[in-house]
DNA sequence: TTATACCTGACTAAAATAGTAAGAATAGGG
DNA sequence: CCCTATTCTTACTATTTTAGTCAGGTATAA
């Protein structure tokens, strides 16, 4: 039930950003800020913009930015598209198992304790963050 | 953040226990009420008796029960034992990344609604889910 | 004493993860 | 217009995890 790395770095990415949110900021000042592999956060940053969490600025000068307010964006909606879902199911709604789905009442019951705790979350509330608090 | 095939199944066995609480069943019929792989459930079981969630009862017409009532042991506990743990962290609460703990805070709190939703679930209350309930 | 079941550890194939590498596209500055 | 900094895209690779299988040993009821 671990988060990946790859859901890691970009949560990171996102809060740093979050944190400097007038600034457009390049992968490698990001990489080096977070002491993240540059080529593999590439890819992740790719991902966010597709998904429409970022804008990207190509070319001298360029990097990216959030595309919505620290305050607008959940950490909920970042994790999910990072991750795929935030469902610990692994069997679609359409599970028909024989019996199999009292599993299915319990990953449910999961998800919804997940999704209402991260959709709770803001960037703006982890922008403070500087260590264990 | 999926859970784990091997999770499923020994939540499943759990439940399955559950129903009949009073008899010992084999690994070979529980494998079969259930359609999962007998060798790999009898690792799964293996590790469940280990931590204490299960009695076994060798040689023939031996099985398992649970240890405890289906009204003591809650989903959460099966899970954590399976799992390793319920925390979606990678690191431990040694991490001392430069900044990187931002990321902590989040993982906490997805933990903790983790623990409180399964902590409140008890075999018992599953017993009954026949489908999608 | 034999069959049945648990117990243990080693092994393996397939999938997911965590990256690397290489090049194309774009845009700003000289 | 050209050079360079940057994003963009795709393909590849090594490592780890997962999901099992298999072979053999151990306890016990009949």
């Amino acid at each position: 039930m671990r988060v990946s790395q790859r859901t890691e770095y970009g949560v990171r990415a996102m809060i740093a950003l979050a944190r400097d949110f007038d600034e457009v900021i390049s992968i490698k000042e990001l990489a080096e800020r977070e002491s993240m592999p540059e080529t593999f956060l590439e890819q992740i940053m790719s991902d966010l913009r597709k998904a429409g969490l970022l804008k990207s600025v190509r070319g001298p000068n360029g990097g990216f930015r959030l595309k919505d307010a620290p305050s607008e964006i959940t950490i909920g909606r970042v994790i999910a598209t990072l991750e795929g879902s935030l469902s610990p199911a692994r069997c679609g709604s359409d599970c028909s198992k024989q019996d199999g789905c009292s599993t299915r009442s319990v990953l449910d019951r999961i998800e919804r304790a997940i999704t209402e705790t991260l959709d709770g979350i803001y960037l703006k509330d982890l922008v403070g963050d500087l260590a264990h608090e």
